[in-house]
DNA sequence: GGCCTCCATGAGAGCGCTCCCACCCCTGAT
DNA sequence: ATCAGGGGTGGGAGCGCTCTCATGGAGGCC
């Protein structure tokens, strides 16, 4: 490994030139510049990275946290590989690296029975590793812990869970105004027994789908019956078992939002299941537009979320309270309904 | 943050003695050694990891290199996120983290028209973040960068695709058993003209998966015809494509085993559009059990590859040869066959 | 021409840890 | 009593970088 001392004894200067060319290049004088530049470029110099965030307090890196939800151990985050090309491809344009943290689960494997998250492990690797933020996907099971960790202070972008703190904010999809437009859509077919499959208690994401269903129908004109509001956990399971229970009902709805796809597609094996043909005898939305929904038959309308956006929106909130200062405000992220076979009424 | 030097002044010990607890305990006498946990862990005191790395030259971080095929824009890996899940549990209980490398794409958006991936590059920052090591999912195309780092001697394993080096291994499916598998399964439903469609030129599992189809072939005592082998690219067009030139025959094959499962959900399609049924006219298997492969109509057979246990697998190699010193032989995984209604005969 | 300012650079003290080497003291052998 | 041996500990020199502070020289101004 060639070092700035050895760059700085070939090109006649002090090792502080050799930082200074690498950190704020104006301040050196052009030759000089020049020719530390050329001979870093023979040498295929470049600083070590561990040095310099030993020195300066701060790596290059932003910790990412990523656990699985306790509660339900089969969850998978629905696009999270299309997140994390838009986070690394944002984050590495400007010289960063994404950290995978080890989390509470992996711990848990460990010392069994121990500890849900624990926002001060947070605090202490980002420490550590004199992390430069943290990115905190929001896994069902540890949205306590990242406000905790939003509070001290450190810089960190929540996707999907809302946090507060000197530099902490959110990035989440416009939830309630995709919804809202999925159940106008389906009014506008002619709908007007609409129900909806909701997602988790406690779950923001799902409360703002719950929130735009109501606003949907609102716009429509429609009346809001509670008892074509299912709770729902956003497994395909549960929207089975709830679409089972609103056909069983003596007036039973002839479209349903569904507040996840997984659900949505939990609906159309319950509709299949009592011998309806969906769309011709209901109509199913579902959210989030997961790989599988273009490929169900019948094809799922439902509403998209901007996948690589989350990514690229987190890295852009990071880096700027890393760079600057304040929180920006949370990012809302558009949706768009996409109409396929399973809302009927399309054009194709 | 709290440092080694207040814990010892707090102990009334040297910085030595405490570095000592911390990475050879059995060097320090039990009284002291108790002491300096007590206080560590009364002030919530762990080793600053930059310092600790730039010290001893490693740190406790595997570099985790995953790019996107240069070649096809949309490539997804079929199951990244229960690899990261097996890679991360694995690691996490040995105490390193996963970093996830910026990438030769990441580098062309930045100077596009620039350099495929750069083995260099990957030589260079596992240097200057003194990485442990490297994991290497292939993409497609960076197969030569892979097999020029492995040659560096830095500890690396690479995931399906072969590398050899004095640290350096691989992990894959079987998957030339697997293919004879799904082959003797289609023979013993009384299939004869069973065609394939295979992988690309140059994907080491796509060779070993025709090769399978040839060894299945042999063993159900069936002729090769080289006119039922035809070349795919893994993505569903190609098995699309591939299908329809099967089908356009005088005498088509009763019987398709495509490389991937997007390539049999292509061939799915393709048979729809001429009017056949599957299992009835065409059976159909494919290869990874992607999550979809569930939710088509038919529902896919194929060969299942250990998704987590390419994780598992990967991170036991890397930290055998860091904690040892010879590369392991590569690793194998086995695969296995799921029956479900694309090739017809199953029992249910 | 003298004085002040400002720009370019060098010297060197950390950052927090690891690890080599030296030291001390306690045993046990001679 | 002397000395070799060894376990336990402290001292301190790095690891490679950044950044503050000091220095020196070039220029601007009256």
């Amino acid at each position: 490994m060639v070092t700035a001392r050895e760059v700085a004894q070939l090109c006649g200067v002090s090792v502080a030139t050799v930082s200074r060319v690498f950190n704020r290049p104006a301040t050196v004088s052009a030759p000089t510049r020049e020719r530390v530049e050329r001979v870093a470029r023979e040498l295929d110099f470049s600083p070590n990275e561990s040095a310099r965030a030993l020195s300066r307090r701060q790596s290059a890196m932003i910790g990412l946290v990523w656990d699985t939800d306790h509660r339900r151990p089969g969850w998978r985050h629905p696009f999270l590989q299309d997140l994390l090309l838009g986070l690394k491809s944002a984050l590495s344009s400007h010289g960063y690296h994404l950290l995978l943290l080890a989390t509470s689960d992996d711990a848990r494997d460990r010392t069994p029975g121990v500890s849900l998250a624990d926002p001060i492990a947070y605090v202490g690797m980002t420490r550590r590793h004199h992390l430069a933020g943290l990115v905190l996907i929001d896994s069902g099971s540890d949205a306590e812990a990242f406000g905790a960790f939003a509070q001290s202070g450190l810089p960190c972008v929540a996707l999907d869970v809302a946090v507060s703190g000197a530099k902490a904010t959110y990035v989440t999809s416009d939830n309630a105004a995709g919804a809202a437009e999925a159940v106008r859509h389906l009014a506008a077919l002619g709908h007007e027994r609409i129900a909806t499959l909701t997602g988790p208690r406690g779950n923001a994401p799902a409360a703002a789908r719950t929130e735009g269903y109501l606003r949907g129908l609102a716009a429509a004109g429609l009346p809001v019956r509670d008892d074509y509001v299912v709770a729902g956990d956003f497994y395909r399971e549960s929207g089975f078992v709830g679409m089972r229970r609103l056909l069983a009902r003596k007036d039973p709805p002839t479209a349903v939002f569904a507040a996840s796809d997984e659900m949505a597609i939990g609906a159309l094996l319950a509709a299949r299941a009592a011998g309806l043909r969906v769309p011709a005898d209901l109509a199913v939305v579902g959210f989030d537009d997961i790989e599988v929904a273009a490929l169900v038959d019948p094809s799922l309308t439902t509403v998209a979320q901007d996948k690589p956006g989350f990514g690229t929106a987190a890295a852009g909130a990071l880096l700027g309270m890393i760079e600057h200062a304040a929180a920006p405000e949370p990012v809302l992220l558009p949706t768009h309904l996409i109409v396929r076979d399973s809302c009927g009424g399309a054009k194709r």
